[in-house]
DNA sequence: ATATCAATTGGAACGCCGTTCCATGAATGT
DNA sequence: ACATTCATGGAACGGCGTTCCAATTGATAT
């Protein structure tokens, strides 16, 4: 009972067409992922799209899942909790900064094995770390918020600029407005021109994740 | 020289437009909002609309900015920094609650005048609260990535269920499904179902936010 | 009062989208 | 060889954001 996936060599599959929406809104962004766009692509018409995907959430689901798991897998399963979750964090900001579109539909499908990857590998680190046992949930529910809360803040981002956008000059055009704030009403964000201006995404998504994990390292 | 704002009681507005705009996105979701749905609700043309408004980004983000303007005019002004900070979120986590649509908005427009007082309410408050300089920046970036982080996700929750759905029915199927994973793979979100089950989301957000002033508490 | 003119309106029309439908072609079982 | 199932590609549908424009309204000048 010969598989029929090959009998052709040029058939379509869910895993090409995946492949082909991944390079479309990576190109794109997330408004160049069509149907029609993707039937070009793949030389087809859209019908036989539909045959092998139910609709454009269960296209944009998969290719979330496999921008995620490619992530995960590449995640070292020997660190210790603290730096398991730091790593696990970085590949996932890693991966969304790659594709900023995954930012936007990453919470929108959290039975998707691979969330459960996830939540799993911060949860169990937290055990890990020795969290007590009440404070299980709040810990992770914090640190699962703040990633992909991160994320979903990339992927505005992403939304805002033209992807060639030059990221330094939009910064540096908001650090300038923001300077020029009224000093009695904007005290802080004056001050915080500067920071803004000079910082990096990733160090800076780091950074708060430290925060976190200190403020669960005081619960005893 | 009179304004002609007035010149007919009936006549458009930008402010009838939003507030409108504002009615239909609570009442049908983020979809709801649509060109002919508000010409239908004002009795009148798309065209007409478009004399007011640039175009759906506008209206969203003016739609956005009114309910983030009366979140904020809601919190008290005498409250002790840390305190501020909770009220702070919790307006916002509350406004977003009532109207899940801000939600997914709320980050696409960091320059709108509502945004800075928010992220000057928050920094205003870590400088009051004592946070030495050189961590202003990463205790503020962690807050409000967490805070519009959740903001995020209600919107993707809401996004997710119908508008009625029954959501501790829906919260029990997945502590359901999570009590049934495979205890060697998954031991720690078989652990996790009953708080899922049983959490409230606002307490939830609390319990975090409270996780990350503690771990910027450890910063001196 | 009337004429003039810019501000404003309402709705038709355009192009694109996701999705459905279906006539056709290709592989397989008998 | 046929019948059957799987798979394809493209036409067609309804709805969207947006643009365009003829008609109307109200303010102003005469």
């Amino acid at each position: 009972m010969t598989k029929r996936a090959d009998r052709r060599g040029d058939a379509l599959s869910k895993e090409k067409i995946v492949a082909a929406a991944i390079l479309l809104l990576d190109a794109e962004g997330e408004g160049g992922l069509t149907f029609r766009a993707l039937a070009a692509r793949l030389a087809t018409g859209s019908g036989a799209i539909y045959w092998h995907v139910a609709d454009k959430g269960d296209l944009l689901a998969a290719a979330t899942g496999t921008i995620i798991t490619q992530a995960l897998d590449g995640v070292a399963p020997d660190l210790d909790p603290r730096q398991g979750i730091r790593a696990l964090a970085l590949r996932l900001f890693d991966a969304i900064d790659a594709h900023p579109w995954v930012g936007a539909q990453v919470s929108r499908e959290p039975w998707q094995p691979a969330m459960l990857r996830i939540f799993e590998g911060i949860g169990g680190r937290l055990m890990a770390l020795g969290v007590p046992q009440p404070a299980w949930f709040d810990a992770w529910s914090v640190l699962v918020n703040y990633i992909f809360g991160v994320a979903g803040q990339n992927a505005a981002n992403a939304r805002l600029h033209a992807p060639d956008t030059d990221r330094s000059a939009a910064l540096a055009t908001i650090a300038a407005r923001w300077a020029q704030l009224d000093a009695a009403e904007y005290p802080f964000l004056r001050q915080l021109a500067g920071p803004l201006r000079d910082h990096d995404d990733r160090d800076q998504f780091l950074a708060g994740l430290d925060l976190i994990l200190a403020g669960i390292g005081t619960v005893r």
